[in-house]
DNA sequence: CGCATATTGAAGCGACCGCTCCATAACTAG
DNA sequence: CTAGTTATGGAGCGGTCGCTTCAATATGCG
């Protein structure tokens, strides 16, 4: 009934998610997402509103893909114990913080403020989503102990350390450490949460 | 023999430090350290030669000023365990990213490029400090280790390790976690080093 | 073929960026 | 006092920022 867009809304999201994820919020501009994206800054927002909006979907975006299969160990028990399902979680996300072909590091922890910086609506999303992951994080680790499981500290600091961890860890990707080596560091600190673990 | 500069060096680099520790090198405008500092940009420039200088010298000025009573416990062997070590540094660490009155977070992790984001050359100097500290620490596990000490890790992935918990630590306290939590993350953190320890 | 609808490219808005130039002010040495 | 030296404030450089406006264009429908 009208003019049809020259690029689907799914791949302007994927396209402007892979620049935010590897430049971070501030360093990219509509310069930049419209040179990728190959339409004029008029198109973008006439799509997604503001570069606020755009980073908003892409990250959405993010997380019901690449961030998928974290986010599914993280939601669904499977019964497995705690250090299995810390170490299976953490290794998850080790490998989404380290494939070759896509930014280093996590889009969500890096992608924007890192850090606080910004009074932008971008930095408040993220903030969320972490918000999220860390209580998320902390029933899980209440349930373990409604187990019987005897872990090493209370759930709120176990979910602290593990989101300190990841934020590490997405860190260090970012200043090109190896997956091997991520995956020892992720290692190590799954052993740190139950006791008396072999 | 000449005009006598209206702020003195050390406190230009005191007042810059803060801005740039708070907001990071990115967002920390020459217009903004003008302010702060209460001269003009040209003084600034005539002082420091570049912002990139101005954010070097500040820099240093946060190794050997807030960063000092933590790099001498890394630097120095005073005899004590592992786990004493790495719970004093952590702790130390945590107190210097959590003090009221200062800008929360580590200037270092958090204050240029946060990730990688950058070409310029305070991002490059972030670098460097983050690599010296890295194989400090690596050189002192390697000692503990040769003391006869069972690590729970190699020298390197322990050292890769307490990157990723400062890291971590840094930007939970920048999220707005108080010091109380963090320190129990790292006495967390410090457990994991040793094996067997109560 | 018009017509309605919606996207497109291009030009440009005011604001801010890092940085520089320059006349002037504030000092000391003679 | 004058001469010399250095820092100062202020105006302004070219450039980029996020964002907007607008005529032109490309479609489906009758």
């Amino acid at each position: 009934m009208s003019r049809p867009l020259s690029i689907s809304r799914e791949e302007s999201l994927d396209r402007a998610l892979l620049l935010f994820w590897e430049r971070g919020y501030d360093l990219t501009s509509i310069s930049d997402l419209s040179a990728v994206l190959g339409v004029g800054p008029s198109s973008i927002y006439n799509s997604f509103g503001s570069k606020d909006g755009l980073f908003q979907q892409a990250l959405a975006r993010y997380m019901e893909t690449y961030a998928a299969p974290a986010m599914e160990r993280l939601a669904t028990d499977d019964g497995c114990g705690a250090h299995a399902f810390i170490e299976g979680l953490l290794k998850e996300l080790v490998k989404l913080y380290s494939t070759k072909g896509q930014p280093a590091g996590c889009a969500v922890f890096d992608g924007a403020g890192a850090g606080l910086a910004g009074d932008s609506q971008a930095c408040v999303l993220t903030l969320q989503v972490k918000d999220g992951l860390q209580k998320a994080l902390r029933k899980r680790f209440e349930g373990f102990a409604k187990s019987g499981e005897s872990l090493t500290a209370s759930p709120k600091t176990l979910a602290l350390f593990t989101m300190a961890t990841l934020r590490g860890l997405s860190q260090l990707a970012r200043d090109g450490a190896s997956r091997g080596e991520l995956m020892k560091v992720a290692e190590h600190a799954a052993q740190s949460f139950v006791q008396g673990e072999s």
